[in-house]
RNA sequence: GGAGAGAUGCCUGAGUGGCCGAAAGGAACGGUUUGCUAAACCGUCAUACGGGUUAAACUGUAUCGAGGGUUCGAAUCCCUCUCUCUCCGCCA
C-alpha cells in the first residue's frame, strides 16, 4: 500500500497518478489525509494523558514505599480521572487507525513514469518482439490435438480424476513438462537467483502480505478446515519469505526463483479461451522475485526482461514484450510488462509471463525493509515475474514445431528432454 | 487424534507486580592496540507512531506470541486465541 508521509508530501502528484491509472474513486485520497490528521491528534492526546498516570503511578510506588497511606490514596483518585478520559480517547484512536488502514488499502499503486495512458488491453505498447513466426505444415493442428496424436497430455481424465482445468500429463509430455521447469531453474540459478521449494499452501498473513488478499479472495482455493490457501503463484510464499525482516545493504538485491505448482479458481473466465491448456486451473510455472534497493528496481526491472526474454530466445519461440497501459495493469504494480508468444495453430498471442515492478507497495504491507549504515530502516522494492508459466509455452512450442514427421524439440531443450524430436 | 511443556531483543537465555525496553553471553558493526591467517580491550547494538528540530539533539507513548481483563502500576497475575516443541498413537 501507499506510504501516508508520501501522499501527504505529494498530493497533487498521487491524485494526478491515480486519475491516470483510471481510478475513479479519488475522494479515498482526502480522506486517507483527514484520518490521519485525525489519529495524529488523538495520538497526541492519549500519549499525554497515559504519560501522567504513568508519572503518578511512579509516585505512588514511592509513596507506599515510604508508608505514607495517605497521600498515596489521593494520587489514586486522581489517576482513575485521568483513566476515566483514556478509554474513550483510545476506543476512538483504534476506530480511526482502522478506518485510515481500510481506506489505505483500496489505493492501487501509482503507474512509473513509463507508463503509457490507456484503459484497455488494445491500448497496451509493444515494446519490442522476436523470433519467427512459423509457416506451419498443411497438417498442422492446435495443441490439444496434437496432444491426443502424441499421447501427450489427457483432459479428460483430468475431468474425471478433479475436474475442468486440471489435466493430466503423460508420456513425453509429462517428460516434457519436467524438462522445461528443469531448464528454467537452471537458467535462474545460473543467473543469481537462489532456489526456493516453498509450501503449495499459505496462511492469511502471507496471502495478505503480497495483495491476494483481500482483493482477491474469491480467485483463491481456500482450505477451509485449516484456513489455509493454495498458492495462486510462487510469489505468494517466495516474496512473505521475507516478511518482517530487515537486511542489511549489503544483503540486496535477493533474488530468488522456484517452481510451484499454481492453483487458480479463475471464477468468471468459463468460455473464451479456455480450450486446452490456454486457461486452466492448475498449472506449473517457475518464478523470479528479486528484493532491491529502492534506487535500484528499474535497473532490477530491466535486467529481468532481459533474462526472460533471452529464455524465449533459447526457445527459439517468437514473442512480443508489451508495456502495459495504465488501465490494464494490476492493482499493486508500478509497471508491468507482458510477454506473450504466438501460438501459430491457434493464430494468436498467448501471455506466458509478467515481470512487475511493485516499488514499495508490497514491502509497504510486508513490512521488508533495510538498514544502510545503521540508519533507519527503509522500505525495498519488490519486483517479480514468471521465468516461465508452463503450460502455454507447451502449447506454442507443440504447435510451433509440429512437422510431418513429428514435433521438433528447441535445441536448448533437447539435453534436458533427452531427445530433438518427439 | 491423546498427554504435557513452552512462546522474552539478530541468536542463546535471565527475569513472577513498581528500581525492566528488559541481566548475562554470543553474533554483528565501529574503534584502539598489538599483529601473520587471529587475539585483547573500548564502544555501538530493537521497532513503530507522536512532539520537537533546517537537520540533529532532545522528548512522549506503545511493543517481552496475539487479543482482552485485574491493578494506582504487568514481561511478571487471570481469561481467550494462535503457534511451536516433546512423548504416545497413526502414517509417508
Amino acid at each position: 500500500m501507499l506510504q501516508v508521509p508520501f501522499i501527504r508530501q505529494n498530493k497533487e502528484f498521487v491524485l494526478e497518478r491515480l486519475a491516470f491509472k483510471n481510478f475513479k474513486d479519488l475522494d479515498v485520497v482526502e480522506e486517507v489525509l483527514a484520518l490521519d490528521d485525525k489519529r495524529k491528534k488523538l495520538t497526541l492526546e492519549y500519549d499525554d494523558t497515559q504519560a501522567q498516570v504513568n508519572s503518578l503511578s511512579k509516585e505512588i510506588g514511592k509513596l507506599m514505599s515510604q508508608g505514607k497511606k495517605e497521600e498515596g490514596e489521593a494520587q489514586r483518585a486522581a489517576v482513575a480521572a485521568l483513566k476515566e478520559r483514556l478509554g474513550p480517547v483510545n476506543d476512538e484512536l483504534n476506530a480511526t487507525e482502522k478506518a485510515l488502514h481500510d481506506a489505505l488499502v483500496k489505493l492501487p499503486n501509482l503507474p512509473a513514469a513509463m507508463v503509457p495512458a490507456g484503459k484497455t488491453p488494445e491500448e497496451n505498447e509493444e515494446v519490442r518482439s522476436g523470433g519467427k513466426i512459423p509457416d506451419l505444415y498443411d497438417g498442422a493442428v492446435p495443441h490439444w490435438d496434437l496432444a491426443k496424436q502424441y499421447d501427450l497430455i489427457d483432459f479428460e481424465l483430468g475431468n474425471k480424476i478433479t475436474g475442468s482445468g486440471f489435466p493430466v500429463f503423460k508420456n513425453k509430455g509429462a517428460r516434457l513438462q519436467r524438462a522445461l521447469i528443469q531448464y528454467f531453474l537452471d537458467y535462474n540459478t545460473t543467473n543469481g537467483y537462489t532456489e526456493y521449494a516453498p509450501p503449495y499452501l499459505v496462511n492469511e498473513a502471507s496471502a495478505y502480505g503480497t495483495g491476494q488478499l483481500p482483493d482477491k479472495e474469491g480467485q483463491m482455493y481456500h482450505a477451509t478446515e485449516d484456513n489455509y490457501y493454495l498458492i495462486p503463484t510462487a510469489e505468494v510464499p517466495v516474496t512473505n519469505i521475507y516478511r518482517d525482516e530487515i537486511v542489511k545493504d549489503t544483503d540486496l538485491p535477493i533474488k530468488m526463483t522456484a517452481y510451484t505448482p499454481c492453483f487458480r479458481r479463475e471464477a468468471g473466465s468459463y468460455g473464451k479461451d479456455v480450450r486446452g491448456l490456454n486457461r486452466v486451473h492448475q498449472f506449473d510455472k517457475v518464478e523470479i522475485v528479486q528484493l532491491v534497493h529502492p534506487d535500484k528496481s528499474f535497473e532490477a526491472l530491466d535486467e529481468m526482461i532481459a533474462h526472460v526474454e533471452n529464455l524465449l530466445n533459447q526457445l527459439e519461440l517468437p514473442y512480443r514484450i508489451l508495456r502495459l497501459c495504465a488501465g490494464d495493469m494490476s492493482f499493486t504494480s508500478a509497471i508491468t510488462y507482458d510477454f506473450e508468444v504466438y501460438s501459430a495453430a491457434q493464430q494468436k498471442w498467448l501471455e506466458v509471463s509478467s515481470v512487475s515492478n511493485f516499488e514499495a507497495y508490497q514491502t509497504n504491507r510486508m513490512k521488508i525493509r533495510f538498514k544502510e549504515n545503521n540508519g533507519k530502516p527503509q522500505l525495498v522494492h519488490s519486483l517479480n515475474g514468471s521465468s516461465l508459466a508452463l503450460p502455454r509455452i507447451l502449447a506454442c512450442l507443440l504447435e510451433n514445431n509440429q512437422t510431418a514427421e513429428g514435433i521438433q524439440v528447441p535445441t536448448a531443450l533437447q539435453s534436458y528432454y533427452g531427445s530433438h524430436m518427439i
